[in-house]
DNA sequence: CTGAAAGCGCTTACAG
DNA sequence: CTGAAAGCGCTTACAG
């Protein structure tokens, strides 16, 4: 390969110029640099981006470590993070911790040998005394989605609150008053803060949430298929199962039919995160949603700024409840009201937001 | 950041000695590694990859350029090509190409620019002048799924012909004659082969595909949507659409409801690529299912087979059928004869594959 | 506007 | 077993 050495002789010039011409310097002649790009053009010279970012100190990539790309909702986040990142110059190396501290670990070592420019998270755990140290030795860090208290990283995240809230409303709109949970693992922010939400909701009610309704998952499919099954178990099984992310649900929607149960006769379903393919479901699942590309895009926004020195403030964004069919909600076929709308537009846009 | 300076002032050593402590190399003295693991450890030591990549002109790195992160064909793809990376002890960068050439091409230029040590693609096209140039200036590349003639690469992919043949079988078998096709960009392989297959197979039925039979799609849920309205709006409309990917399914899927029609009473609908989630869309999709995470594999040991100086063979492992209901099939619920089975076990199992 | 030179943090023959 | 030194491919004050 072509180094900056060969694209001199065969301009006549020396490396610094040729460098200059690259680094679109202004004090290089017009001459000098004709002949340059005519030399970077003959040779097919590429610049050498690892010797640059030794030079330099900067890599000009981010690192994005996400507990489960499988999981589309961090499928989702990756592809707006990278979009984002390279709108604004820079790359992004994706580490997939796959739930296990370890493997976290694992990435960031990996990340921070290769002395990339920032680090983005979203912990899996509470936070590895690697990680702790990263942060503290002034690493730009951002967390997104997950985050660890204590630690002051700013932080990129979904506010779920009010959807939850929505939710509840409309569950027991609906008639239900048994309802349960599958929460995420407790050493994450949003496995603690979505157990919470639904409880304070529930409250409102004057309802409780018995500890026998809070089924321990990890955010993984298998564990809400326990989890369930547990519920499906009980003297009294809950009326309906809200699953604190959408794996677990699809995971939920195994265990109901297994047992040869229908959603939402027997029992109703509800998630956490909303994807495509819940409009397609049997029966479609209604979800609260996150604003997860401008998550993604708005995580890179404030790295960037840390890497270049600013302080970005930590971003919240709301969530929204999607209604669809998965919680006894009323057919809308049957129904001779409406007769001038197409029969499926209404109960599966995912811009649909319930007003309770 | 500490260097290795640093190291060997506090040991007391020359940084070659550090160097050499840090390589495992074998003639360091026990007293000298001793001094420097602790130095190592106290200053928090950690070698700077890109140093040592300049050095060495190796960054134990992969560039994987994929078509869509978002088809969930892809996600595992890439997940699995990450995990064996890994286990081979590298790192992999990732390029998302959105189906888009020109973005393909800037993801292979910034790889390229980072040195990776090979890379695994699925080209988005029939391959771009920079493209051909990599692979024939000697980089390092194995193509992953889609590939392009002519170019001396190894491919790693699935042959879909049998499962296609399996499919067809079973769908004559249930009384269909009329078969259409949502078919991938015919730049791509997989795009033209898929038709092919189809195209085979129902001519040993003595069958045709007529050309309104074949919707032109680009592997994207859109393009599924539309021509599938086409389909539909024919004078006489197919009783099967295949989809060519699963995206393209679902976008099949939200066409038929939007009409209000329903899978498979009106029309039945099959997928190449099973995912997860066809197990619970209403009804369960009877798809083609890649061996996905072997793939990723095989490609992985295959590029860095290449890299290691050894010249691997290309590696085509069989797709299969997995019958489920969107096709006609008949219920299995009522069925009285196997009793004993618990009811949902026979027909979601993605195991499960057609003998026809 | 241009070039010689130092230096980023490593590795590795070479000599001892 | 160990160290001095060269060199990977760049960038960037510094001097002219």
């Amino acid at each position: 390969m072509a180094s900056i050495k060969d694209v001199a002789a065969k301009a006549g010039v020396s490396v610094a110029t040729v460098s200059r011409v690259l680094n679109d310097h202004p004090s290089v002649s017009p001459a000098a640099r004709t002949r340059v790009l005519a030399a970077v053009d003959v040779l097919g010279y590429r610049r050498n981006a690892v010797a640059r970012s030794l030079r330099t100190d900067q890599t000009h990539t981010l690192g994005l470590v996400i507990s489960d790309v499988l999981n589309p909702y961090f499928t989702e986040l990756a592809r707006s993070v990278e979009e984002e990142a390279r709108a604004l110059g820079y790359s992004v190396i994706f580490g997939n911790a796959d739930e296990r501290p370890e493997l976290q670990d694992h990435h960031i070592r990996n990340l921070l040998d290769r002395r990339i420019d920032g680090l983005l998270v979203s912990p899996t755990d509470g936070g590895s005394p690697l990680m702790l140290d990263a942060a503290r030795a002034g690493t730009p860090m951002v967390f997104v989605d997950r985050w660890i208290p204590g630690v002051d990283v700013p932080v990129v995240q979904a506010d779920g609150r009010a959807a939850v809230r929505d939710l509840v409303a409309h569950l027991h709109g609906l008639g239900h008053r048994r309802l349960a949970i599958i929460a995420g693992p407790a050493a994450t922010t949003t496995g603690r803060e979505r157990v919470e939400a639904f409880r304070a909701a529930i409250a409102e009610y004057g309802l409780t949430l018995p500890d026998d309704y809070i089924g321990q998952g990890d955010f993984q499919a298998e564990s809400g298929r326990r989890a369930t099954e547990r519920f499906l178990d009980l003297p009294e099984p809950p009326e309906v199962v809200f699953a604190a992310d959408n794996l677990m649900a699809l995971g939920a929607l195994d265990a109901i039919r297994a047992r040869g149960m229908r959603v939402p006769e027997d029992i109703a379903l509800a998630a956490f995160d909303d994807i495509p393919w819940f409009v397609h479901t049997d029966p479609p699942i209604t979800a609260v949603a996150q604003p997860t590309g401008e998550l993604g895009r708005a995580a890179v926004r404030a790295l960037v700024a840390r890497i270049e020195g600013r302080t970005p403030k930590s971003v919240t964004l709301p969530a929204r409840l999607v209604v669809r069919r998965s919680c006894g909600e009323p057919s809308p076929e049957p129904s001779p009201a409406p007769a001038t709308e197409p029969s499926s537009a209404r109960r599966s846009s995912p811009a649909q937001r319930s007003k309770p």
